[in-house]
DNA sequence: GGAGTATGTTTAAACGTTTAACCTATTATA
DNA sequence: TATAATAGGTTAAACGTTTAAACATACTCC
C-alpha cells in the first residue's frame, strides 16, 4: 500500500507548518488566515487527495467516532435488520459501526465488550444473551456508555429501548381469543431472558388454561417444538391455536405443522412473533407480532449518542409492537 | 466515562519507565528483564485492569487491524450470512470488521471507501454494485489491498472470489431438462452486473427458445416479475419452468404463483438461486442453487489477509454451486 | 586492571493530528 | 511618537504506544 498523505506533506509543499493546515482543513481560526494561503493549502489537499487520519484524531481528541454493536448473531434477519438502521443513523452522526456477535453467550459477550474497549468505541448498543449481569455490572462500574436493545434486566437500571412484550403477546391473545379460539397454546424457549418471558406472561395472563405452554431448548428447536405441538394436539381437548413467541420458533412450528397436514386457519390458528418472508409464502400468510424495527434502531443509536455526550442520566424507551393480522388467524367467510 | 488506565500509570504505579512495561506486556526482550520486575507489572496491570489502546497501536505500527467490509444492504440475508463469516474468520486473525451497505449505488460506494480509508482499515473486502470500474481502479491505484466477493470485473484483475454462475446456472437448467421441462422460462433482474448476465447466459445457452427471459427493475419487483410470469403463462406455448436467478425474485415469483393458484411442480416447475426459509415453508419446497457462503466468506478474508501481507500477486478464487433438489423441480410418482 | 560481554533499564523519537501559547510585522490609536 | 491592537503565522506539546539506541552496572576473562 502506497504511503498515505498526510498533513506535513501539504504543509511541506505549500511551505506552511501543519498547524495552519490543521487549521484550514478544519475550518479553525477562519477570521485570522490569509485567503490566499487558505486557497493555496486546499488546492495543495485535493491535488495530493489527502484523507485525513481518523485514528491519530481519534488518538488526539479521545473520541473513535464509533460505537460496538453486539448482537447474538448478525446472520440473523433480526439483528442484522436493526444492525443496518443502527448504521445508517451512525452514519447520519459521524459514527460508524463495529459489530461482533455473541451467539447468545455471556463469555463471547465479555470478549466483545473487552475487544471493543481496546478498540477504543465510544458507547456500546449491545442486545444481551443470557446470564450477564456481570457485563452490565462492568459496563456501568467502568462507566462506558451503553445502550441495551430489546433485552435488559428490570432490575438493574441501564439505558435500554425495548418493546412493551408482555402488552404485544396480549395483542395477540385477544386477537385470538376475540376470532372465538377457546384452546390456546403457547410456545416459547426454555429461557430465563426477560422479553421472551415477558411474552409467555401477557399470553397466559389472559388464559385461563395456564398449563398450555411449551418450553423449547434452543439447541433443539426442532425436535422441542415437534413434541410441543404433538403434545397440544393430542390431548383430549386439543388446543385450537398457538402463539409462538419468537421467529425461529414459528417457522419450526409451521414446518411441522405443514408435515402433518393440519388445516389453518380451521383446525388450528397461527400467532408469531417478528416477520419473515417465510410467513408470505404459507398458503395461509401468518399473522404476527410486529416490532418497530426503525425506531428501535434509530431510539437505541440517540439514546447512545446522547450518553455519550451527558454520560449521566438514565434513559428508557419502551415502544409498542402491532398485530399484523392475516389468513392464519382469522377463518374468512 | 472513567479515564482509561495506561501504560504511563502502570509504569508510575512500579516506578519503571514506559518503555519496560510495554516490553514486558508485549513478551518482548524476554531475556533482558528480570523476573520480578516482570512479575510486578503483570501484576499492576492486573490490578489497574489495563486495556491497551488500539488507536496508539495503530497509529504507531501503521496497522489497523480493521477490515472493511462493504455489502450492498447489512439486512440482506445474503450479505449478513457473508458478514457473519467474515466476522468470524476476521476474529481468529487479529482482525475487527467495519461495514457499510451501499444499497447498490455506486456513489454510496465511493463515500464508503473514503469513510473506512479514513478509518485507516488494512483492507476491504466489497460486493460491488453496478457502474464501479472507477471505484476498482481508484484502489488499485491507492495500492490498498482489497478482495471482490460475489461480484467482479472480468475485464479487471483484481483479488476476488466468487462461484461460477454460469455453471450454477446450468446446473439448473441441465435439472429442469432432464425432469422433461421443455419450455423453461428465466426470470433476472435488469442490470448490468456480471454474475447475473452469467446466471442467464448459463441458463439460455442451453435453452431453445431464448426469448423467455424476463428482465424485472430492481426497484419494481414485484409488479415486474407478476408481469413476466404472466407473460410466461399466457403464451400459446406456456413455460413449464421458472427459473429466478435471485432470492429476492424467487420470493416474488412463488408470492405471486401462489396467489394465482398455479400448481407446483405438476403445472409448472420452479427453481430459484440462494436459500431461504420460506422455500421450507412453500407446500413444494423450493429446489434451489446453493451457494456455498462459509467457503466464500472464508476464502475472502484469506485472499485479503494474503493481499495485506504481500501486496503484489492477484489471487481469484471460482467456487462451485450446488443445486439442492427438492419438490418443486420434480414430479413424485 | 582493563577490555569485553551480559544484564537490566531508561531515553527519546516517532506515528498524524489538534490546539494553546507564542511570535512578528503591520496598522490603528492616543 | 510611543503603544496598543490586529492580522497572520509558527512552535511545541499532547494523545498512548512502540522500539532503536543509549546508558548503567555487574560479571568474566586473560
Amino acid at each position: 500500500m502506497k504511503k498515505k498523505v498526510s498533513i506535513k506533506d501539504i504543509a511541506a509543499y505549500v511551505g506552511v507548518s501543519t498547524a495552519l493546515v490543521s487549521y484550514v482543513l478544519n475550518n479553525k481560526k477562519e477570521g485570522r488566515i490569509s485567503k490566499e494561503v487558505a486557497a493555496k493549502i486546499k488546492k495543495a489537499a485535493l491535488d495530493l487527495n489527502y484523507q485525513p487520519n481518523q485514528i491519530a484524531r481519534s488518538l488526539k481528541s479521545q473520541k473513535s467516532l464509533t460505537i460496538g454493536l453486539i448482537v447474538a448473531d448478525i446472520a440473523n434477519p433480526y439483528s442484522s435488520q436493526i444492525a443496518r438502521i443502527i448504521e445508517d443513523e451512525a452514519q447520519r452522526n459521524g459514527y460508524s459501526v463495529i459489530f461482533g456477535s455473541s451467539d447468545e453467550s455471556a463469555e463471547k459477550t465479555q470478549d466483545l465488550i473487552m475487544l471493543l474497549l481496546n478498540r477504543q468505541v465510544d458507547g456500546f448498543i449491545i442486545a444481551l444473551p443470557e446470564h450477564t449481569e456481570e457485563q452490565v455490572h462492568y459496563l456501568k462500574r467502568l462507566g462506558v456508555p451503553f445502550v441495551l436493545i430489546d433485552r435488559y434486566y428490570p432490575a438493574i437500571p441501564t439505558n435500554y429501548v425495548a418493546i412493551d412484550n408482555y402488552e404485544a403477546a396480549g395483542k395477540a391473545i385477544r386477537h385470538l381469543i376475540e376470532n372465538g379460539r377457546k384452546r390456546i397454546g403457547v410456545v416459547s424457549y426454555q429461557t430465563s431472558l426477560f422479553h421472551l418471558n415477558e411474552r409467555v406472561k401477557g399470553a397466559t395472563d389472559l388464559l385461563e388454561d395456564k398449563s398450555l405452554v411449551g418450553e423449547v431448548r434452543i439447541d433443539h428447536i426442532y425436535e422441542d417444538v415437534s413434541n410441543v405441538v404433538n403434545r397440544f394436539l393430542s390431548q383430549p381437548n386439543p388446543v385450537d391455536a398457538i402463539f409462538f413467541t419468537t421467529n425461529l420458533l414459528s417457522v419450526s412450528g409451521l414446518k411441522c405443522i405443514n408435515e402433518k397436514g393440519i388445516r389453518i386457519p380451521e383446525q388450528l390458528a397461527i400467532v408469531g412473533f417478528d416477520e419473515t418472508d417465510s410467513f408470505d409464502l404459507f398458503y395461509a400468510p401468518v399473522t404476527y407480532v410486529r416490532q418497530p424495527m426503525a425506531e428501535l434502531g434509530k431510539a437505541s443509536v440517540k439514546l447512545l449518542l446522547n450518553a455519550i455526550e451527558n454520560n449521566d442520566a438514565i434513559e428508557t424507551i419502551n415502544l409498542d409492537a402491532e398485530l399484523i393480522i392475516r389468513n392464519s388467524s382469522v377463518i374468512s367467510k
